[in-house]
DNA sequence: AGCAATAAATAGATCGCGTACAATAATGCC
DNA sequence: GGCATTATTGTACGCGATCTATTTATTGCT
């Protein structure tokens, strides 16, 4: 039942993937770099990751997991649009002020460019998906299908521009939470009014 | 001063590509396979395209280029926020009820899987841009800069919320601009009382 | 017509990601 | 010790993407 133990750890993959991305950028690194680093062969690297550039998006993954959870607990007395903030809230609580992701505050150096703003857009529509299938139940209406895409990806562009604030400024900045409070809250009470 | 001029069209390719693509999926369709049916070489083909997966969102960039028209066209009389959805309403115009891109109705037989909308969203991204770029010039306030960026993300998913619907209502739908409309305007409201 | 200048098309090679398949090593269970 | 299970490794391959060099086609000048 058991089989053999995993001696290489995701762990260890991604601390060596983030100094090879700080010294050389995302592009110039190569998998069989962080392998070497990392000391197992290339082919483990594809156990532990689909894609190279999901060594970037770790974190956003992770969120994903706690929205789905938060959408998932929300009770069914609450409106389902404050259901959305209210998780939206919880899952951007888990970032404090101090420790924001390499990708977002080193992306510079790290020379991220279009194409992997957009893997990490892929994430986010992942995002926009689980709160599209929280809304699809609850709303009612002859466009509810329409708005419930319309209002998880309103949200989740709203929610990314806050997090794109919150990196931007440097470690001194306020909570995550709060970002995402003043981007997301207008969005929310536009569709509640219309 | 001329050179030599040029022998396959960019119209080619896209006409051979959205064939294959059509008969045996995206994945499977090699570059290679759509410079030959191209009748070219296949270096040819990066004359033309950046990547490969520039030959399904065709439509979207000519789109941005009429969204950075519009908006470079806004008079400095309307409210920003009205300039941007205006700006949206004509862009939506140029795509009439019947004609829809092939990447959004035959996703299903073209085997279109995340990595491709990601690359589609890349293109959406580059629409935000310009609308943050307008933005940031007209708002104002000490929030101005994630103001700017929450609109912009936010409109363009609202949008993007409605060109999927739009495109799965099938060829008996109304005009595009009707769907972005309902999705597009909450937001904005959101924004301008909030 | 002949000649440079320019630009497109082609050829050939290389790199690296991602996949597939077989083989080996390490564990728990009987 | 066998056996099933699982992680790791080795090997090979297809394809996208980049690069350099070469050939071909066109324009304008003399």
């Amino acid at each position: 039942m058991a089989g053999r133990p995993r001696a290489s750890s995701q762990g260890m993959l991604e601390e060596a993937a983030s100094e090879l991305f700080l010294e050389q950028g995302y592009a110039k690194t190569t998998i069989e770099q962080i392998t070497q680093r990392a000391g197992v062969s290339r082919n483990t690297f594809f156990n532990y990751f689909g894609q190279k550039s999901e060594l970037l998006w770790v974190e956003l993954d992770a969120s994903l997991r706690a929205l789905t959870d938060a959408l998932g607990a929300a009770s069914d007395a609450t409106p389902p649009l404050e259901a959305v903030e209210q998780a939206l809230l919880a899952t951007a609580a888990a970032f404090p002020a101090g420790r924001a992701p390499l990708v977002l505050t080193q992306h510079e150096t790290m020379g991220i460019d279009d194409e992997l703003r957009a893997a990490g857009l892929a994430r986010a529509l992942q995002h926009a998906d689980a709160i599209e299938l929280f809304l699809s139940c609850r709303l009612t209406g002859q466009d509810a299908a329409l708005r419930s895409r319309a209002v998880a990806l309103a949200v989740v562009g709203a929610a990314a521009a806050a997090v794109g604030r919150w990196a931007a400024d440097g470690p001194t900045r306020d909570p995550l939470a709060d970002y995402v409070a003043r981007a997301v809250h207008p969005v929310l009470t536009g569709f509640a009014i219309g």
